[in-house]
Parts: structure tokens; C-alpha cells; sequence
DNA sequence: GCCGATGGTCGATCACGTTGACGGAACGAC
DNA sequence: GTCGTTCCGTCAACGTGATCGACCATCGGC
């Protein structure tokens, strides 16, 4: 039994990967990138802004982990949270100039990773690859669902 | 772009799958297995226990980090430390009586959950799964190996 | 108007690590 | 032998990605 488990399999790849992309960020001058950030810019309306509580519907987690988030970008000064005109409770995270640039390269970088990732498993490889998390996770359930 | 990017799919799959292996275990009467914890008894010597060093490197991890599930388990009365007769600097974990039948029935939880998730994937796929998440890691370099 | 549902926030806590620094024992060279 | 180096375990601080519970203001239907 010298083989890690298959949960520890997975979350050494995800940190693996989580890294490379941001060292490929860095690289493109944004140094205090993190793994987490993903989260936000694969899922903001880059021109109106998205609510928080949306950001973490469409995240897959809760509205309080995603204003951890939302509140590290926002001293970062990639986002900032202006009023919803259309309710008064909500508010709306909206990019900076500063946070657009950010979320281009971002996705740039992940698409470079996971570019070179199905450079290395080959596309069939790479594609059962997801297909197989995704089952994996839809199997057991979404955490922060519904 | 809505799909997650691959680090967090993985990410998630692990929780998914740790979550899981953890409730299985909350039925074998452990209810405070910890998905940690698999990098001790994946790795520790049954019988005669095993070194904290060598326990972290077998789990490529620092062993500070392995410090930290050593002291847990030991606190929950699974393993104790030993001075190693060899070396006095070194003590040697070793399971208790308890941390035994723990043991036996983390591996049974682990294969159990791993099991159906063969079956859910096929073991083409599921085999697949493995082999393109060890290329990913290896392709990458290894955190705390050496 | 009231009242349940919704949006955001605060506070505490947890899981799983990391880097850095350090003291004590061991070991090899001389 | 004793000197420097290496190795073992430990303490302290921090980073990352979350969770749950409580709370208040607002919204919207009745």
C-alpha cells in the first residue's frame, strides 16, 4: 500500500496546477495572484459586475467563503462593491480598469495550463480527464448546490 | 466561460471523494477521521511504526506539516511516540491498539470509495484517472520530494 | 402593514498545509 | 576527542480555502 489515496491524488494535482498558473501570472505581472482567485474571474461579468451572492452560486460555495474573496481582491483594488440601483439590499462587484487586465491574463493563464496540460495527456486523455471529475463530484453531490 | 478551470474541478473532486471516505468511516465507528489522516496510515509500519521523517517524506510532506497529523492522532489516542532505540534523537510513531483497528478500517473505507468509484468511471477510465492525475503531478516537479 | 425570504456582513472555527528558526543528538574527519 | 555538519523533532507564525451560526436591512407577496 505505497500509493497515495485517490482524494490525495487529486488534491496534489490541483495544487500542482493551481501553482503553475499562478507562476504563468506572475510572470505576466500580477505577483499576488492565488489559486482562489478563480473562482471570481471565471464567473464576473466583466463589463456590469455580478452580485456576491451570485459569485458564489455559480462557484459552488458559500456566500461568506466568497466574500473572503471578494474582500482580498477588493484590497488588491482589482474589484470594488457599488450599491445595486435595483436593490437596495444588494451590491455589486464590479471590476477596476486594474481588475479587467487582471481577469485577461487570468484567463490566459489557466487557458496556457490547461493548454499544456492536454499537451501531456493528449486531448482524449485530457477531456476523459474532466469528464471523470465531473462525474465524480456529480455523483456525490455539489456541496453549496441549490 | 463558465465551466470551473481544472485545478478547482480537482480540487473539488478530492473534497468530494475525502468527504466521503470520511463518512464511511463515521459508520465503521470513527467519527473523527479527518481526510488527513490518510497520510499517516497509508505510510505508517503497522508493527514496529514508523519515523516522523520518514513518514513525511513517504507522504511529500514537510515534516512540520506531518508534525501536525501526528499530534492529532496522538491526541485522539491512535498512535504514540517512542524513542527510537537506534537514534536518540529520533522517536518512532507507533500505532496504538486503537490506531490498528483505525487503520484497518480507513484502508477498508478508502477501497470501499475507491471501489465505487471504479464502478461509476469503469476501470478503463477509472484507471485512466489515476495514471493522468500521477502525469500531471509528475510533469510538474514534486513539492517536498527529495 | 406584516412576515418570510433574500443579500450582505461579522465572528468564530476548521482542515491542511507552508517557511523560518532552533536545540539536541549523531556522525565523520582530523 | 573535539569540531563542524547533518539530521530529528519541535515551536511559532502565517497562508489558503473554506465552513457554520448569528444578525440586520431590505424586498415582496399577502
Amino acid at each position: 500500500m505505497g500509493e497515495p489515496d485517490l482524494a490525495r491524488l487529486m488534491l496534489e494535482a490541483s495544487r500542482s496546477v493551481g501553482a503553475e498558473v499562478v507562476a504563468n501570472l506572475d510572470e505576466r505581472g500580477f505577483p499576488d495572484a492565488r489559486p482562489g482567485h478563480a473562482a471570481v474571474f471565471m464567473h464576473i461579468d466583466r463589463r456590469s459586475g455580478t452580485r456576491l451572492t451570485d459569485l458564489a452560486r455559480r462557484a459552488r460555495m458559500t456566500k461568506q467563503g466568497m466574500m473572503l474573496l471578494v474582500d482580498d481582491l477588493e484590497n488588491r483594488g482589482y474589484v470594488r462593491r457599488v450599491p445595486d440601483p435595483e436593490d437596495a439590499r444588494a451590491k455589486v462587484v464590479r471590476l477596476t480598469a486594474r481588475g479587467r487586465r487582471y481577469v485577461a491574463e487570468a484567463r490566459r493563464a489557466v487557458a496556457a495550463v490547461e493548454a499544456r496540460a492536454r499537451r501531456e495527456l493528449g486531448d482524449r486523455r485530457y477531456e476523459a480527464l474532466r469528464g471523470a471529475l465531473e462525474e465524480l463530484i456529480e455523483a456525490r453531490g455539489l456541496s453549496a448546490e441549490v
